[in-house]
DNA sequence: GCCGTTTTCGGCCCGACTGTTTTCAGTCG
């Protein structure tokens, strides 16, 4: 069972314990046992092995790792179906309602027996619940509202629509003038998740705009942004609305003096603050959205950036994109966090089509888009002939194509033009060109692209095998998730990274917005076991070369450095980095437009290979 | 249920906002 199944179970046990009038330390210490292995990084099955193991985690104790085992051996545990014979699962989906806590969904259940969403509407809708003790109008009236937004939102974003309606957003607000300082977007977006729940933003007041007349009058303002659907919250220094698209938005305004502190409050992510906090506490301080101050007497010592607070706590400064309690604070505090890879690092681009498949502009065009984002190098990868649907290439084609691709490099283009191919993944594994075609290509991508829902020890198969395929280099988009719209293929990727580590396979890190594939957690597992790893676009349009920078913090979030991503080397070293091809001895760079074997010598090689297996 | 230089009981992150109250409980992040 893997942590995020065993964190859930025991999250909703601290619900339902909740629901059910727990003291707050028993629910709290639910709730943090799943945060820590929700965010744990190491196997808990693994670690369970030994019970004596699981008690040494922080916040697990004999009675906690005796419901963990008894979880990972049977699905679920005692207390849990208690409670459930108590309280129907559904109260769970009643909580999730904004403006419903543990406390009201247990009393509309006693009182009412109300256990799912569709039975708290219809009281609300008849009125039933207006004249009840601790509700009221306007409560009967948020719960309507709380359900039409249940019923319509999937509750998450990708991060590039909420960077679009940040930027539009941010841009509405600067319109008022000289009492707004400046504007930042804090949150999940800053930490660079691929997909965001809601939008912090954090808008500094200007010197002498402070007033609470002048803070109202900022708030007004935003509030008459065109696009809003329903206004959630207007206070003193916050406002909370909806847009049109179901986005929620949290703007926080306040002083410039306290803006590191808040910066890092809202920025998360909550288990990183969380264990912020209590290293504060232990340090004799306490930290707050407003502040560090000292324990005794609450003398301010640090406040105005996040810099000065992570110093004053002993720690190097933690990017925040590693903000997620994962090991960050430890290396932190031992000055062992590692330098992570940035924009600027980034040399080549190594999966984009043109129109010989699916891509809209020419080699020329991406080529020069390419070098405008400061590439020296791109490989131009389109489909094989498998992808139908994508126009994918026929040998006799792609063998064309191939000889274009390198006569581009005769145009004097400023910019190394690679020839590749994105080579399906066929069903059993093989690919989808014969070895003779794969042997001229200087860049092998291979991806999947059909039969997503082969079981996982056939997946995990088929992968191995296109692994252990000679001429396969980069793994693209490895996992086939698509944000919000599909699943990972379901393969064993512990396996499969082991196998890309010993035949010198890299893995792609997809930044198109829908894809950031691999994601954090893999990529930590190749930088781990030292797989290759390179960050590739897949444009299938020019100006989505520079979606790049999604890809790059995808990398940062799963702590990746420079050297560790193969394309942020000069070409002739990138080319060296890629795993070799079948009989060539010699470096595989040094003559980069002739074929570097025999179509002979590789065919017979590889029917040697497909012998042995 | 966990934990401890405030240690075997008593506290658990904590401040803002809302709506219901008439001084505060519940919810949220």
């Amino acid at each position: 069972m893997d942590n995020k199944t065993v964190s859930r179970i025991l999250r909703e046990t601290a619900e339902l314990l909740q629901i059910d009038g727990a003291m707050i330390g028993r629910y709290r210490s639910y709730e943090k046992s799943a945060e820590m292995i929700g965010g744990m990084h190491e196997s808990i099955e693994q670690i369970a092995q030994d019970p004596k193991a699981l008690t040494e985690l922080p916040g697990i104790g004999d009675r906690m790792a005796e419901h963990i085992i008894e979880i990972l051996k049977t699905g679920d545990y005692s207390l849990r179906q208690k409670l459930l014979k108590k309280f129907p699962a559904t109260l769970l989906e009643v909580m999730s309602l904004q403006s419903l806590g543990p406390k009201k969904v247990a009393f509309l259940w006693s009182k009412f027996k109300a256990a799912t969403v569709a039975d708290v509407e219809q009281l609300a809708r008849e009125g039933k619940l207006r004249d009840v003790p601790g509700f009221g109008e306007k409560t009967e009236q948020n719960i309507l509202k709380a359900v039409e937004t249940f019923k319509r939102s999937t509750g998450r974003f990708r991060a590039d629509q909420v960077q679009a309606a940040a930027a539009e957003l941010m841009e509405y607000i600067k319109k008022f003038g000289a009492g707004v300082d400046s504007i930042t977007p804090a949150g999940s977006l800053r930490r660079g998740r691929e997909t965001v729940g809601d939008l912090d933003l954090l808008l500094i007041l200007a010197e002498g705009h402070t007033a609470q007349k002048k803070i109202d009058a900022i708030a007004e303002h935003i509030l008459k942004f065109p696009r809003i659907d329903q206004t959630l919250a207007h206070g003193g220094n916050k406002v909370s609305f909806t847009l049109e698209n179901g986005l929620q938005v949290d703007v926080r305004l306040l002083e410039k003096e306290n803006f590191g502190a808040a910066l890092l409050y809202f920025t998360g992510s909550k288990e990183h603050n969380v264990k912020l906090r209590g290293r504060a506490n232990d340090l004799g301080f306490t930290l707050n959205e407003y502040h560090l101050a000292t324990l005794e007497g609450e003398r301010r010592v640090a406040g105005a950036t996040e810099e000065e607070i992570y110093a004053k706590l002993k720690l190097d400064f933690i990017p925040p994109e590693m903000r997620e309690n994962t090991g960050e604070i430890e290396a932190a505090e031992k000055h062992a966090l590692p330098k992570l890879i940035e924009l600027s690092d980034m040399k080549g681009d190594l999966q984009m089509h043109t129109p010989a498949s699916d891509g809209k502009n020419t080699i020329e065009e991406m080529a020069l888009a390419a070098k405008a984002l400061g590439h020296e190098y791109i490989a131009i990868t389109d489909h094989s002939k498998s992808v139908t649907i994508a126009n994918g290439l026929s040998e006799a084609r792609m063998t064309e194509h191939i000889r274009t691709l390198h006569a581009a490099n005769d145009k004097k283009l400023g910019i190394r033009v690679l020839a590749g191919a994105e080579v399906d993944i066929l069903k059993d594994g093989s690919l989808d060109y014969s070895d003779e075609l794969l042997a001229q290509l200087d860049v092998v991508v291979c991806s999947i692209h059909s039969y997503f829902n082969l079981d996982r020890a056939a997946m995990t198969e088929r992968m191995l095998a296109a692994i252990e395929n000679p001429y396969t280099q980069i793994i693209g988009h490895p996992t086939g998730r698509l944000l919000l719209r599909r699943e990972e293929l379901d393969y064993d990727m512990e396996k499969i990274l082991d196998a890309c580590a010993k035949h010198g396979v890299a893995m792609e890190c997809n930044s198109f917005p829908d894809r950031l594939d691999l994601k954090d957690v893999y990529l930590r597992m190749c930088k781990e076991r030292g797989v290759k790893v390179v960050i590739s676009t897949d444009a299938h349009e020019s100006h989505a070369l520079s979606y790049i920078h999604y890809g790059v913090t995808m990398a940062r979030r799963g702590w990746l450095t420079a050297a560790e991503v193969i394309n942020t080397r000069p070409v002739a070293q990138f080319l060296a980095a890629l795993r070799p091809k079948p009989s060539s001895t010699a470096a595989p760079n040094a003559a980069p437009n002739k074929i570097a074997t025999s179509p002979v010598a590789a065919s017979k090689k590889s029917s040697a290979r497909k012998a042995t297996r």
